[in-house]
DNA sequence: TGCAAATATTTTGCATGCAAATTAAAATGT
DNA sequence: ACATTTTAATTTGCATGCAAAATATTTGCA
C-alpha cells in the first residue's frame, strides 16, 4: 500500500507548520531587543494602526487566540506599553490603547519588517507577491474554522 | 509617518501564523477520532514512511522541537502507538517504532488528505503547486534558524 | 417588566514551541 | 589511556494556541 498523499513530502499543512514556526523564530533577534515576542509585536502592530480599540476588534484583526490575548495584553500592560479600560457605553467591552513608552516603540521597530524580508533570499518581489495572494486564498478559505 | 511596512496586511509572517494555525485546526475534527493532535499525527505520517527511526531522524524530518518531541513520544507510547527503545550500537540515541496499533491507524488516516483537500476550494491544482513551492524556497532560506 | 438568549472577556487545563541548562555516552586529540 | 569536545536526549521555565466552562453585561422577546 502506497499512500503516497500520508507522505509529509505531499502536504502543504506540514510545509506551512514549518514555515511559520522559522520565520516567526527567524524575528526572535529582532525582538528580543524590543523585549517583545512575536505575538506581542502582532498586537504592537495592530495598535500602531489602530489606537483605542476594543479586544474583540483586536482579535479579530490579529487572529490570536482569546485566552491567549486576555495574558498577553496583561504582560505588554505591565510592560507600560498600552492600557486597558472598561468602554463606558458597554462594560462587557474593554479598550486597548497605546501608552507613551508602546507608541514610542514603533521608531525601533520601523526597520524589523525589511530585516526579515531580507531573509527571503529565494524569492523574488514578484513571488512575494505571488505567495501573498496564494496565502490570502487560503486564509479566507478557513476563515472561520 | 506611514510606516505602511509595519502594517499586519503587508506582512507574510502574519499571513504564514494565520494560515498554518487556520489549517492546524482544520484538522481537529478528523484527529479527534483518532485521538491525535497535529503533532502527532505529523510523527505518525514520519514512522509510517519510515519505520524504526531515531528521536534525531524524527526531529529532522518533522521539524518539531525537541523538547516537546520527548513529551509527544512518551504521550505517544502511552497510547500504544510506538514503543522508544536504546540503540545498541550507540547507547545515545533511541529507535521509535510502530507498535501493532500504531500500523493500523494508517488505515484510519487514509482519507484525512483529501478531507482538507477539500477545504482548499479558493485554489485549484496548479496554484496549489506554485504553493508549496514558494513554502519549499521559503523553508530552504530559513532552514538553518 | 422580566427572563432567556446572545455577546465580550476571562479562566482553566492541556499540548506544544522555544531557549537554556543538564545528563549520558561516544568521538577526538595528545 | 585520559581529558576535552561533541552528539543525542531530556528537563525546565515561560509563552502561547486551543477548547470548554465560567462571568458579567446587554439584547430581545414574550
Amino acid at each position: 500500500m502506497n499512500n503516497s498523499q500520508l507522505k509529509l513530502d505531499n502536504q502543504i499543512c506540514h510545509r506551512l507548520y514549518r514555515a511559520s514556526n522559522s520565520v516567526v523564530r527567524a524575528y526572535r533577534d529582532a525582538l528580543n531587543q524590543l523585549d517583545l515576542t512575536y505575538p506581542q509585536y502582532v498586537v504592537m502592530m495592530a495598535l500602531w494602526e489602530e489606537n483605542r480599540i476594543s479586544i474583540a476588534g483586536l482579535l479579530n484583526k490579529t487572529k490570536i487566540d482569546g485566552g491567549a490575548m486576555t495574558q498577553i495584553l496583561k504582560k505588554m500592560s505591565e510592560k507600560q506599553l498600552l492600557s486597558v479600560g472598561v468602554d463606558k457605553k458597554d462594560k462587557r467591552k474593554r479598550l486597548v490603547k497605546l501608552e507613551s513608552h508602546g507608541a514610542q516603540l514603533q521608531q525601533q521597530a520601523v526597520h524589523i519588517p525589511e530585516q526579515i524580508r531580507c531573509r527571503f533570499q529565494s524569492i523574488n518581489t514578484q513571488e512575494a507577491d505571488q505567495l501573498i495572494q496564494l496565502l490570502d486564498k487560503l486564509n479566507f478559505d478557513f476563515e472561520n474554522t
